[in-house]
DNA sequence: CAGCGGCCTGTAGCATGTTACATGTGATTA
DNA sequence: TAATCACATGTAACATGCTACAGGCCGCTG
C-alpha cells in the first residue's frame, strides 16, 4: 500500500462494489451464461466501457495500482485485463510510468474505417443471402430501439444499438470472427464526443441509413444491402474524420472504391 | 544506455530451434530495434513459434508452471504471454486444468480464409496504386528467397517467405493495421503439416502464383494485382480445406464471389 | 540567476505466496 | 464385482512481495 491514500479519485469508473456484484446490462440476449465471470473479465469490460464512455480520458496516464484500488481488487487481474486491452490498441504500457489511454490518431482512424468498409460491405451482401425471419426480427428490434433513442436525443444509447445492429448483420453473414473483429475495431473509435452541432439531425440520418440496410436485407437483395452498408459507412467515415481532423482525409473513400466494384 | 542491467535471463526453448535464424536477413532491416525485449515478449514469440512449427501440438494441455520451468523464468511472464496468445485464439485457458493449444476447426479455417480474401485482394489492388521501386525490390527479394527455398523443398522456409511477401504487399497498401491483422490470422492456421504428397509441385505452384502478383504490382495494374491475389488465395484455400477436411467446404469460394465484383 | 546533479517517489515488470477447484485414485461398502 | 466417496494432486486465478528505473523535486554550485 503506497502512501497518498487521500489522492483524488480521478477514476470514477463505477460504484465501488460493482465488480463483485452482478451487472444488470439491459437489453439484448446473452450469448452465453457466465454466472461466475472471472475478476479479470469484469475489470476488462469495466475499463473498456470507461474508455468508450469517456470516463477514462484519452492520453491520460494511470497506474495499475490505482485502478486496482478503485475496483477493490488486487493488481493482477487489472494488469491482465489491461494486457488484453493493450493488444487491441486501446491502451499502452509505458515502463515504469503507467498505462496510457490511447487516442486513435487520424491515420489510425482512416485505417479502421477502411477495414470496416472492406469487411462489413461484403458481410451485408452475404447476410442478405443468408438472412432468416428471426434475423429480420432481431434487426428490426435493434433499429426500433435505435430510432427511439435517437429521437430522444440519447446519443450513447443510440450508438449502443447501432453497434448491436451492425453486430447482428455481421453475424448474419455467418462469419463470427468477422463480427468479433469489427466489434473490436469499434472500441478504438471514440464516439462519445460527437459534435453537439446538429447532433439530433445526424442521429436521425444515421437511423435512416440503417433503415435502408434493413430494407435491403429483408428484400434479400445482396447488391442493395451492400450498397446501403457502403453508403452508411462512407457517411460515417466522413462524419468522424471531419469531426476529428477538421479537414476530412479521403483515404477511406479511396478504399471504398475498392470494394464491391 | 547501460546495457547489462541486472540479471537478464535468456529464454531457452526446450527444443533447440532456429526460429529467427538469420538466413537472408541481408538488406531488409528489422522494423524496430528491441535490444532489451521484455521476458514476456520473448516468451510470447517463443511459444508462438513453437505452435506454428508444431513443437507444441494442437489439442495438447500444458501448464504455466511447466512452461515457465522450460523457459527458465517465473510463471508471471509466461502467463501474460499466454493471455496475449489466447486473445488471438491460439490457446485457451481452462480453469484449474491448464492451457490448451488450439487447433483451428474447419469452420474457423473457412472464416479465416474468407477474411483474408476480403482484406488482401483490395490491399493488393491498393498496393498496385501505391507501390514504389523500393517496394518492388523488397518483393523481388522475398520472392527469390521463396523460390530458392521451394526448389530446395524447404517447406517451412518457403512458408516463412510467403508470409513476408504477403506482409510486404499488405503494408504497401498503406494500411498497417490490415497487415498486422492478416499476419495474426496466419498464426491460427497450421501450415506445418502440409501434405507430403506432391509437396514440391504445390510449392512451385505457389511460387508461380506469387510471381503473377508481383508482375501485376510492378506493372502498377490494380485489377490484375487483385485478380492474381484472389486466384492465389482461392487456390490456397482449396488446398488447405481439402487437406484439412477431406472434402472441401466451399464457403471461401462464396466469399470470393463477393470481393472485387 | 541559471545550470546541474543527487535524492525520492511512484511505476511496470517479474517472482513468489495463497486459494479454490477439477480431476484422478484408491479404499470402502453393498 | 461394482458403485461410491474421501482424499491427494495439480492447476488457474488471484494476492502480495521485490527490484530496477524513469522522472520530478530541490538544494547546491558556478
Amino acid at each position: 500500500m503506497t502512501a497518498g491514500v487521500g489522492a483524488r479519485r480521478s477514476v470514477r469508473v463505477s460504484r465501488e462494489q460493482s465488480i463483485s456484484s452482478e451487472e444488470s446490462v439491459s437489453g439484448a440476449s446473452f450469448r452465453e451464461i457466465r454466472p461466475d465471470r472471472s475478476i479479470t473479465e469484469q475489470v476488462r469490460e469495466a475499463v473498456r466501457s470507461a474508455i468508450i464512455d469517456g470516463d477514462l480520458a484519452p492520453g491520460a496516464l494511470h497506474s495499475v495500482q490505482r485502478l486496482a484500488d478503485a475496483f477493490g481488487v488486487s493488481r493482477t487481474p487489472v494488469r491482465e485485463a489491461l494486457i488484453d486491452l493493450a493488444r487491441t490498441g486501446m491502451v499502452r504500457f509505458e515502463r515504469n510510468r503507467g498505462v496510457r489511454i490511447l487516442q486513435t490518431s487520424i491515420h489510425g482512424l482512416e485505417e479502421i474505417l477502411a477495414l470496416r468498409l472492406l469487411l462489413e460491405v461484403p458481410a451485408a451482401r452475404r447476410a442478405a443471402q443468408l438472412a432468416t425471419p428471426p434475423v429480420d426480427r432481431a434487426l428490426e428490434r435493434e433499429l426500433m430501439a435505435m430510432a427511439t433513442a435517437a429521437t430522444a436525443g440519447d446519443e450513447p444509447l443510440t450508438m449502443r444499438h447501432d453497434r448491436l445492429f451492425h453486430r447482428a448483420v455481421n453475424e448474419a453473414s455467418g462469419n463470427q470472427r468477422l463480427a468479433d473483429y469489427v466489434d473490436s475495431l469499434r472500441d478504438l473509435v471514440v464516439t462519445s464526443g460527437v459534435s453537439t452541432a446538429g447532433r439530433s439531425r445526424s442521429l436521425e440520418a444515421i437511423v435512416a441509413e440503417h433503415e435502408a440496410i434493413l430494407a435491403a436485407l429483408r428484400a434479400r437483395d445482396p447488391a442493395a444491402a451492400g450498397a446501403a452498408m457502403k453508403a452508411h459507412l462512407v457517411s460515417t467515415a466522413l462524419l468522424l474524420l471531419e469531426q476529428e481532423g477538421g479537414r476530412a482525409a479521403d483515404a477511406p473513400l479511396v478504399w471504398a472504391e475498392l470494394v464491391e466494384g
